[in-house]
DNA sequence: CATGACCTTTACGTTAACGTTAATCTCTGG
DNA sequence: CCAGAGATTAACGTTAACGTAAAGGTCATG
């Protein structure tokens, strides 16, 4: 019994091969090879001939690399930082569960506090400007919705209506 | 009429060098000469031996361009892009205010909707993702502040139950 | 008017994040 | 059992976003 063992799955769970794995997220095998090759994942298990195998967990885990990537345009530097942290908090719950010395569980509970509050900050910042970028968009968006009936007015090939509206159209908004 | 006129300012503007531009943003001379290069700015004038020289709003503009690169994780050419298509408002509104073909003007205000829409699609997709990882992180704060007082039950600053814990106290990663 | 600090262009160097190719296995269907 | 599709490692190529250095021109100041 040398079958990995990462959660409670039958014997015969569905592993994929890299090409398989690559094709459903819209990744190359290059991709994939390169972030294990920087310590992101690593597939659960070989095969007899050093194929890779990847089960629906390393599979979650690069779908959420990508996500890192091209949603939220993080560095690779930085997604394994945010990984490296989420498996430092993984090693603290066991370092948490094998301790009894009420000093050491709560350093290790404040420091999980911290370490999320700073990924937080970080995500907010982030947020916050894309956001101010949105709400910038949405008020010319609006701007020009609320102009639009008058230009929408006149049919195709109306020469009178064009006469005063001209001055006061849409001239003010300058970010 | 020689005089730059991009706004309305006194005829003694002050304009700034490339090296005072960039203490003052954190950037280098470099990399302004780069984004100048790819076409992101333009100095509002140059000296006469050929100086660049800055303006408030060059100056506002690579801020601008800073924010989305380090804030919002954006590439040079999505910044690009966006720039270009703020230019493409300016100059459509231009276009506006000097036709009065009201098909012409319809067509303006079209795409200038489209235009913005595809942006904001951009913009709550990055958000959505961010977002996303805010929940899952503040949930498991959630979950922590949940057992934190199990855990606080001993007295915070108690100083009989520090005696056997000196060893393990805060040596975790600090970026 | 000379000098040192700052600017110019040009060009080559560097790192991240892959693409591509080569040479060599491995697995699967007929 | 063997052909061909797909996997492996190793190595070199590429693009973006700069860094850095060279060779020279410019500006303020003593």
């Amino acid at each position: 019994m040398h079958t990995n063992d990462r959660g409670a799955e039958p014997p015969t769970a569905t592993l994929a091969k890299i090409q398989e794995v690559a094709a459903e997220l819209g990744l190359t095998t290059r991709s994939i090879r390169y972030y294990e090759e920087l310590g992101l994942l690593r597939p659960v298990a070989r095969s007899e001939g050093d194929y890779r195998l990847y089960d629906a967990d390393d599979i979650e885990r690069l779908r959420y690399i990508k996500g890192l990537r091209d949603d939220a345009g993080f560095s690779l530097a930085e997604i394994a930082q945010l990984l490296e942290d989420e498996g430092a908090r993984t090693r603290n719950r066991a370092r948490f569960r094998s301790t009894d010395d009420p000093d050491e569980r709560r350093a290790i509970v404040h420091d999980a506090l911290v370490r999320i509050d700073r990924q937080v900050g970080t995500l907010r910042a982030k947020i916050g400007r894309l956001e101010a970028m949105v709400a910038e968009a949405e008020a010319r968006r609006a701007h020009l919705r609320e102009h639009l009936p008058e230009v929408e007015a006149s049919a195709p090939g109306d020469p009178a209506t064009t006469a005063s509206t001209a001055s006061t159209s849409s001239a003010s908004t300058a970010s």
